[in-house]
DNA sequence: ATATAAAATTCCATATAATGGAATAAAATA
DNA sequence: TATTTTATTCCATTATATGGAATTTTATAT
């Protein structure tokens, strides 16, 4: 008996995944793998990462090395990003937003004489996809080509994660909530007041967050359909970056950005 | 009852996928939208070139768009490749292969005077991430950034294909036959040769195959480990070209990429 | 406008592909 | 050499992905 004629049309826990379970679980690993892709991602510590049990990991992980979409490190037993994901990566856009925005860094720099950089959202972290140093002496370094952080962290990251939509800016906020506070002592509520005034603004300030010494003015690049899709930053020591060379710092980005036919999608 | 104690280990014709049916289809898909990514592609398109039923394709390709890993353009209903591809493609080497030869590619250029490309392979095609103008008047243009060409035809094409692994190299000639005779008039014959030719001189020679005004010369880039992730290539006008010169160009490019550290993967 | 065809999308019963616990093997460490 | 940790293989079980059929939307012909 027993034979249960009613569907059982949600079940207990199952989040409904609507038939792409593996692929989800996929693009999770590839995910965490990019996170530490400088030194490579170890099969227990991506199977940690994304709360699955090793044997799946496992599985997933072996295709995704035949399809080229990872890479293994022998020596280290090491994952990482393939170079089937670069092809693809490269064919993106017609105009990369890396291209499309290269010479608008250079004139941002050459303006305003600090470093400046182009900055994408990759999971829950901004990814810097380009830079161009400044020309004073003295420099704020840190944020190069390749090196990632936390979205709401520095006036690139603040930028982007401001002009997400509200939904997704509270998954990241809570997402990231324990790197802000462990990381830089930040409690995730002064990241949402930053917001507020980052998208009253329409740009964005951090003030001695990411180092005491320096202050960084950012602003999104929305594409056509006005979503965030980048956001440029430049960064400078405190004494150069008074509340009026912020101003104008901002004004030029703004100019720069608004020159620019924006990208498609 | 017929309880079947016997465990059929091998079915009739399905060829055995170690559980990963799903993820291999969504990267046909990907790899099937990147090679229409320029106009976007649609899902009966895409349907009939992985071979799969439409409401398979479609359910895949929303997975995809939900992790941005594919766009949509709601006009055209066509997809293209997505943020996250990028994003991902951006992370994947510490130092990109284009960041890592652009400088060589000018160098090429300027001692060479014609125009120089970098090549990676895309599944069975060769993509152009990065072009160098030449200075001439005249110039061989054709082969520019985000542009395809299959792996055989062209010198950077013709040097990728030479240096894969021979399995894989038979694999990709038989996938490209017919690409070969249609546009070209190519037998795979007649590309055999070629690639022996090209793997005793160790760079390539495409002499009035892509146009019959031009010819280029081809060397591929191989990696820590010896295996091909990209090639760069010169071309110029036949009257430029004595087969001098080009003996001096393989030169040039072939001293260029052995003065790069070569990427680890 | 209206009919007709083609492509896109939703539905859902079914089978099979993906799952993951358990066992085993291989490295790393004591 | 023993012990722990991590990686890999195995395979019975079932939840997942599948794809035929139906429906809706969009394009094209009349």
């Amino acid at each position: 008996m027993t034979k249960g004629k009613i569907q059982k049309s949600s079940n207990k826990t199952s989040p409904r995944q609507g038939g792409a379970q593996s692929i989800r679980r996929s693009i999770a690993i590839l995910r965490s793998v990019s996170k530490h892709n400088e030194t490579g991602a170890r099969l227990h510590q991506i199977a940690k990462a994304v709360d699955l049990p090793t044997p799946t990991v496992h599985r997933i992980l072996t295709v995704l090395l035949e399809e080229k979409f990872l890479s293994f490190d022998i020596e280290g037993k090491t994952y990482r990003l393939g170079s089937e994901l670069y092809s693809l990566g490269a064919a993106t856009q017609r105009i990369s937003i890396r291209d499309r925005y290269h010479t608008s860094l250079q004139r941002i720099s050459g303006q305003t004489g600090d470093g400046t950089c182009l900055v994408i959202p990759s999971g829950y972290d901004g990814l810097c996809i380009d830079h161009i140093p400044g020309k004073y002496r003295i420099q704020v370094l840190g944020f190069d080509i390749n090196e990632r952080r936390p979205l709401g962290i520095g006036a690139a990251c603040l930028a982007l994660l401001s002009f997400l939509p509200e939904k997704q800016r509270e998954d990241i906020i809570a997402a990231n909530a324990p790197r802000y506070m462990t990381y830089y002592g930040i409690e995730d509520k002064e990241v949402r007041s930053w917001i507020k005034r980052t998208r009253k603004l329409k740009y964005s300030n951090s003030i001695h967050i990411v180092s005491s010494e320096s202050i960084g003015v950012g602003a999104p690049i929305l594409n056509k359909k006005g979503q965030v899709v980048a956001a440029i930053s430049m960064a400078g020591i405190n004494s150069r970056m008074t509340s009026e060379k912020r101003r104008e710092t901002a004004r030029i980005i703004l100019a720069e950005i608004a020159a620019v036919d924006p990208p498609p999608d």
